[in-house]
RNA sequence: GGCGUCAUAGCCAAGUGGUAAGGCAAGGGUCUGCAAAACCCUCAUCCCCAGUCCGAAUCUGGGUGACGCCUCCA
């Protein structure tokens, strides 16, 4: 597979460090609010990333942190009058709930920063004694960024330009501007861990370096997050670990586009997000990811109303396919017939153009394509004028499951069964139809409609379904 | 100022040298008692200009427009 790595600008052909198993990190959310739908593009990308390359017999360990400590969050907490662990507990549990909406598998770890402190400032102290870091009157720690040789390599800024993007903050005594915290001194009334440099918490950047060597090791394969982290943070994160560990941190990185509002960045300070809640509330979770794996992950996606129901009309497109050959099966009889195997073939050829797009850097747009291409054939070659065997509809059916898997669409759950009312009209319509009753056959379908039942009419019989 | 991204039909979106995938919407048709679903047909020469090439949406140069990072942010 090629994955386009950050650190090379370019597609590299992605060799695991132990064949066949890959160890991912990706730089979770703050939890503090609940998330937005541009938060929910990373989630939903590696959580393909993942997917696929499980489809591919990998073993995948997936680590996914959540920040659980941080100045926005203890903010938040003091707004409430509450503490940051209430604040973050909650939000945690919210992300969870969104998470599961999206079909995001939970990660192999989902580490804390508040439950990894000693591993947190085992790094510092290393990076101390290596004289890359030094601690402050004021009890704060800061990286001595000027003594990493290699500071800047992924974001491919020139030192000079760093230089004059950086501050310091009123409080701070860095020796050099661009130097940043490690570990920042207690404040009053902020929580505090113990530290040989007295009490305190982590900066931010610190806790992914530490979570991602205690989950995962000193080198990891893959390193994701959105395009927005490269500076400062994943930056920061190489020359911590690196200038700690004296290997390299990570063998790509794979970066995100963004979610716009009106071809502006969404973001926290321009107010202009749109909740992961609220966006589900009203068109359901799964067109939030749909038009995650719409468009490729790198280029930016315009989030608009307009946007989100025409990914709600697409996967009805591909619903519909389903419960259709879902539908056919029941009524097909087993035996594969002549002439079967060659379709089963031509169906496996769009299997293997989806996994050319997989391989080709994540390309899920054209992937997509080819799950639409399956369905087309599938509408096409078995239905109830082809007759095809239960066998042939059981292949189809479960090839359009797994590649519609690997994209993790697909997963609203089936209503199975009916309720006695409702099983009730359908068989009073079926008599009023066989008496050419129309009128009445359209109210009873009229009725059962308004209760959200939409029936079809079947060589078959009479196939319904539940809709919104 | 430094670094970078993008510009394909009404909308969304693939395609990185060989003559424009796929989806939504729209119009016409088939099927149906009528529907629904499905199927068939119709629907773009790729922001502009110049260049390279037998051949360019795809490469080069120059424009125009939109956006991002350099500061908390997916």
């Amino acid at each position: 597979m090629k994955i386009y790595n950050t650190l090379t600008r370019q597609k590299e052909e992605f060799v695991p460090i132990v064949p066949d198993e890959a160890k991912i990190y990706a730089c979770g959310p703050t939890v503090y609010n609940f998330i937005h739908i541009g938060n929910a593009r990373p989630i939903c990308v590696f959580d393909v990333l993942r997917r696929y390359l499980e489809y591919r017999g990998m073993k995948v360990t997936f680590v996914q942190n959540f920040t659980d400590i941080d100045d926005k969050i203890i903010r938040r907490a003091n707004e409430e009058n509450t503490d940051y662990l209430t604040v973050s507990r909650r939000y945690i549990e919210e992300y969870k709930t969104d998470a599961e909406g999206l079909n995001v598998r939970p990660a192999t770890v989902h580490p804390l920063a508040t439950e990894n402190i000693d591993e947190i400032l085992n790094i510092i102290s290393t990076l101390v004694e290596k004289g890359y870091a030094y601690p402050a009157s004021n009890g704060d720690v800061y990286f001595r960024t000027l003594k990493d040789k290699g500071y800047g390599k992924l974001s491919h800024q020139p030192l000079d330009d760093l230089k004059s993007g950086a501050r310091i903050a009123v409080g701070e005594l860095k020796e050099d501007p661009m130097d940043f915290a490690l570990w920042k001194g207690s404040k009053p009334g902020e929580p505090s861990w113990i530290s040989p440099w007295g009490k305190g918490r982590p900066g931010w950047h610190i806790e992914c370096s530490a979570m991602a060597r205690r989950f995962l090791g000193i080198t990891i394969d893959i390193h994701c997050g959105g395009q927005d982290l490269i500076f400062p943070h994943h930056e920061n994160e190489i020359a911590q670990s690196e200038c700690c560990n004296g290997v390299p941190f990570a063998h790509y990185w794979m970066h995100n586009g963004y979610i716009n509002i009106d071809n502006k960045k969404m973001s926290k300070s321009l107010g202009n997000f749109f909740t992961v809640r609220d966006v589900a509330e009203k068109y359901g979770y799964e067109p939030i990811r749909y038009l995650m794996v719409s468009a490729h992950y790198r280029t930016p996606i315009n989030y608009s109303v307009e946007v989100i129901e025409q990914c709600r009309s697409s996967l009805e497109r591909l619903y519909n396919c389903r419960d259709n050959l879902e539908f056919l099966m029941q009524h097909s009889l087993a035996g594969e017939k002549e002439g079967e195997k060659a379709i089963r073939r031509r169906l496996e050829g769009y299997q293997d153009k989806f996994i050319v797009s997989m391989e080709d850097d994540l390309n899920t747009a054209d992937a997509l394509s080819s799950l639409f291409d399956l369905a087309k054939d599938i509408n096409t070659s078995l239905n109830a004028e082809t007759a095809p065997s239960k066998e042939l509809c059981s292949f189809a059916l479960n090839l359009f499951n797994e590649l519609a898997d690997v994209l993790g669409l697909l997963y609203a759950k089936k209503q199975d069964s009916a309720d006695e009312e409702i099983e009730r009209l359908i068989a009073e319509r079926a008599t009023a139809r066989k008496e050419k009753n129309w009128a009445e056959a359209d109210r009873i379908r009229d009725e059962l409609k308004a209760r959200h039942v939409v029936l079809e009419d079947t060589p078959q019989g009479v196939k319904w379904k539940i809709v919104e």
